[in-house]
RNA sequence: GGCCAGUUGGUGAAGUGGCUUAACACACUGCCCUUUCACGGCAGCAUUCAUGGAUUCGAAUUCCAUACUGGUCACCA
C-alpha cells in the first residue's frame, strides 16, 4: 500500500506528505500546537500594541536604527503594550562578537523600556533567532505535512545557470513555474538524494499567480497593490537555518506581535510574506513600513550611513554631550510633524504625553538635520534646572573631559551657581546646545582655566584709557551688593570720565561724549573674562568675588 | 529591465476639492528691546506645490502621460 505511493509527486497527497515530513525531519517532535500552547495570546488591554525592534547584531546602534527602534517603543508605551528586542542573527557571516550586548546597552542609554529581550528574558523567548531553530523546524515540518513545502536539491551552479538563462530570455528571475525543478520530485527521488547525503533547502510551494494582484494595507503608505508571489522561496537553508521571511512569520506570530514596524525595503516582499502567513493560517499582524532616515550628500539624498556619515554614530552625540532626551524629541518631530506644534504649547510635558499615530507619518523619507537637532537640544537644556544641568555636565565630563570634571566637582556649588546665571526663569538663556559647549563659555570663571589670556577689547583699545577706567573703578566704584547699586556706580564712573551714563543721552548726542556706559561696561567685562560676549556681568562679578576681580584687574594695571 | 513608492521655499514639513493671496518650525536678513551676548517682540523670506495635459464653476489636493529620486528582484536582513 505505502509502496504504491512512492512514485507519486510530493505535495499531492496527504499520506506522502506525512511520509516526506518523516523523511526530512525525522527527529522533530515539537509541533505547532505545542508552540501555540507555550506562547499563548497575550492578555493585554484593548488597543495595546505588541511591537518589536529586530536588528542583526552587526554592530553598534546608529541614528538610523535608533530611530527605527524609537518608533515601536513609543507605540508600545503609549498603548500600554509590549516592546520586544529580538536579535535576527540567522546570517552567521554578519554577526559580531558582543553584538547583542552593545545593542541593548545603546538602547538602554537612551532610556528605552524594553519589556522582553535576549539578556533579561521574557515569557515569549528565546529572543535570539539562532536559539529558535527547533521551533523553525517544527513549523517547517508542518508545511511539508500540509503539502506547502518541498525539498530542493539544486546546486548553486544550477541556480546560476537558471538565472543566466532567465536574464538572456528577459524573463523574471527566480525559482518559479517551469524553473522550479525540484517541485515535482517524487518521494523515491527525494529519498535517493538523501541516501546520497545530498544537502537540501526547503522551499515554499507557492500557489500564487504573478499576473494577479494582491491588495494590502500598510499603516503608513496606505493601500498598495502588488503582483502575487509565485516564487518558491527558500524557507530553510541547507544549514538548517531559516532566512529572514520564514523566521519573521514564525517569530512575530509566536511572540504575538500585533504591529510589525520594519524597513520600507521589505514592502516588495510582502506578497510572499502574506502567502506564508496564509499557508500557516495565522492572523496577519498590521504592517508599518518605515522610511529610512536620510541625509543630504551634496546634491543627492541617501540613506544615512554608518560608514560615510560621522553624525550617524551614536558616539557622535555622546562625545558632544547632546542629551539623549533631545535626540528623542527630535525623533518625535520627525515621527509626527504635528508633534512640534503641540510641544511648543505643552513645554512642561514629555513627548510621551503626545499621541503619535501611523497615519501622520510621512510617506517620504525624513531628512536628518543636525542643525535642527541642536536647536531642539539648546531649548531642552535651557529648560533644565541648575542641578540637572550640573548633574548631566558632570556625567559627560567624567568620560570626555577629565580636567574639567575635576574642576567642577571640586567647586560644586560655585559651578552650579555659574550654570544658574539667567536660568530657572521664564525666559532662560539658551547658550548651550550640548554639554561640550559649556566649558568654552564659562572657562573664565575658573582661575585654573584662565591663563594665556588674549583680551578682546571692544571700542576702547587704548591701554592707558583702560587702565584709567579699571583703576578708578577699583578705587572708587566697586560695589556688588545689589544690582541696581552696582550699575549706578558704573554710570557714575562713566560720567566722571566723560562717558554718557545714560544710553539715551548718548544716542541723542553722541558728539558730547567720549563714549557711553556700554563702553565702560565692556572694559570691565573684558578685563574679567577676556571676552566681550558673556552672560550678565553683575552675576559674573558677584560669583567671581572681590579678590578675583582685583587680581584680574590689577594684572592689567601692572602690565 | 520588470514591479512598487515618492516629488510642496535654503531645510524639515502642514495640507485628503472652495476656510490656502500654502500653516508651523529650523536657518537666514532687517528692525525693536538692551551695559555685551543670548532671550524675547515685530517684519521679510514659495503669486506657487517636478513638468505637460485632462476633469471641474473651482485643483497642491482627482485622473493620464513624461521626467527625476529612492526601493526591490539571494540559501542577506
Amino acid at each position: 500500500m505505502i509502496n504504491d505511493k512512492m512514485g507519486i509527486v510530493i505535495g499531492s497527497d496527504n499520506m506522502t506528505n506525512k511520509l516526506l515530513a518523516d523523511l526530512l525531519y525525522p527527529n522533530v517532535t515539537m509541533t505547532i500546537e505545542d508552540c501555540e500552547k507555550k506562547y499563548p495570546e497575550r492578555n493585554l488591554k484593548e488597543g495595546a500594541m505588541v511591537t518589536r525592534f529586530a536588528p542583526s547584531p552587526t554592530g553598534r546602534v546608529h541614528m538610523g536604527s535608533l530611530f527605527a527602534s524609537f518608533i515601536p517603543e513609543v507605540f508600545a508605551r503609549q498603548t500600554d503594550g509590549t516592546f520586544i528586542l529580538r536579535i535576527e542573527d540567522t546570517d552567521g557571516k554578519r554577526t559580531i562578537e558582543n553584538g547583542i550586548q552593545l545593542i541593548l546597552d545603546d538602547l538602554k542609554d537612551y532610556n528605552f523600556q524594553i519589556d522582553e529581550n535576549p539578556i533579561d528574558g521574557g515569557e515569549y523567548g528565546p529572543y535570539i533567532q539562532t536559539e529558535r531553530l527547533e521551533i523553525y523546524r517544527a513549523f517547517a515540518r508542518y508545511l511539508v505535512e500540509i503539502g506547502r513545502a518541498y525539498p530542493c536539491f539544486c546546486s548553486e551552479e544550477e541556480l546560476d545557470a537558471m538565472r543566466k538563462e532567465q536574464e538572456e530570455k528577459k524573463e523574471r528571475i527566480g525559482y518559479y513555474g517551469k524553473y522550479a525543478k525540484c517541485r515535482n520530485l517524487t518521494y523515491d527521488e527525494v529519498k535517493k538524494h538523501l541516501d546520497n547525503g545530498d544537502k537540501f533547502v526547503l522551499r515554499l510551494k507557492s500557489m500564487g499567480d504573478f499576473n494577479k494582484k494582491i491588495v494590502f494595507k500598510d499603516l503608513i503608505k496606505g493601500t498598495i497593490e502588488l503582483p502575487q508571489n509565485d516564487i518558491d522561496h527558500v524557507l530553510i537553508k541547507s544549514d538548517g537555518v531559516p532566512p529572514y521571511a520564514f523566521a519573521h512569520v514564525v517569530d512575530d506570530h509566536l511572540m504575538r506581535v500585533t504591529h510589525v514596524t520594519r524597513d520600507d525595503s521589505y514592502i516588495s516582499s510582502v506578497p510572499y510574506h502574506l502567502e506564508l502567513w496564509n499557508a500557516f493560517g495565522f492572523k496577519v499582524p498590521k504592517y508599518a513600513h518605515l522610511l529610512p532616515l536620510c541625509i543630504k550628500d551634496g546634491e543627492t539624498v541617501r540613506k544615512i550611513s554608518k560608514r560615510k556619515d560621522p553624525e550617524a554614530a551614536i558616539s557622535f552625540y555622546s562625545e558632544r554631550g547632546i542629551p539623549e532626551e533631545a535626540v528623542k524629541l527630535y525623533f518625535a518631530t520627525l515621527l509626527n510633524s504635528n508633534f512640534e506644534e503641540w510641544y511648543l504649547q505643552n513645554q512642561d510635558k514629555s513627548y510621551k504625553d503626545f499621541t503619535f499615530t501611523f497615519n501622520k507619518m510621512s510617506k517620504s523619507g525624513p531628512l536628518f538635520d543636525l542643525e535642527k537637532l541642536l536647536n531642539i537640544s539648546k531649548n531642552y537644556i535651557s529648560k533644565l534646572s541648575k542641578d540637572e544641568v550640573y548633574y548631566n555636565l558632570v556625567k559627560w565630563a567624567k568620560t570626555y573631559d577629565n580636567d574639567f570634571y575635576a574642576l567642577i566637582t571640586k567647586y560644586e556649588e560655585y559651578t552650579k551657581n555659574i550654570l544658574n546665571i539667567e536660568r530657572e526663569q521664564r525666559k532662560p538663556r539658551k547658550d548651550y546646545a550640548c554639554y561640550s559647549d559649556i566649558k568654552g563659555q564659562i572657562f573664565y570663571m575658573y582661575d585654573e582655566l584662565y591663563n594665556d589670556i588674549k583680551y578682546d577689547w571692544g571700542s576702547i583699545t587704548d591701554i592707558d584709557e583702560i587702565r584709567k577706567i579699571l583703576n578708578l573703578y577699583l578705587e572708587k566704584y566697586y560695589d556688588v551688593s545689589d544690582k541696581d547699586v552696582w550699575f549706578e556706580k558704573i554710570k557714575l564712573l562713566s560720567e566722571e570720565l566723560g562717558y554718557a551714563g545714560n544710553m539715551k543721552d548718548y544716542r541723542d548726542n553722541p558728539e558730547h561724549y567720549k563714549g557711553s556706559v556700554a563702553d565702560i561696561s565692556n572694559v570691565l567685562r573684558v578685563s574679567l573674562t577676556s571676552s566681550q560676549v558673556t552672560p550678565d556681568l553683575y552675576e559674573i562679578m558677584r560669583l567671581l568675588g572681590k579678590e578675583r576681580i582685583e587680581k584680574r584687574m590689577e594684572a592689567i594695571l601692572e602690565k
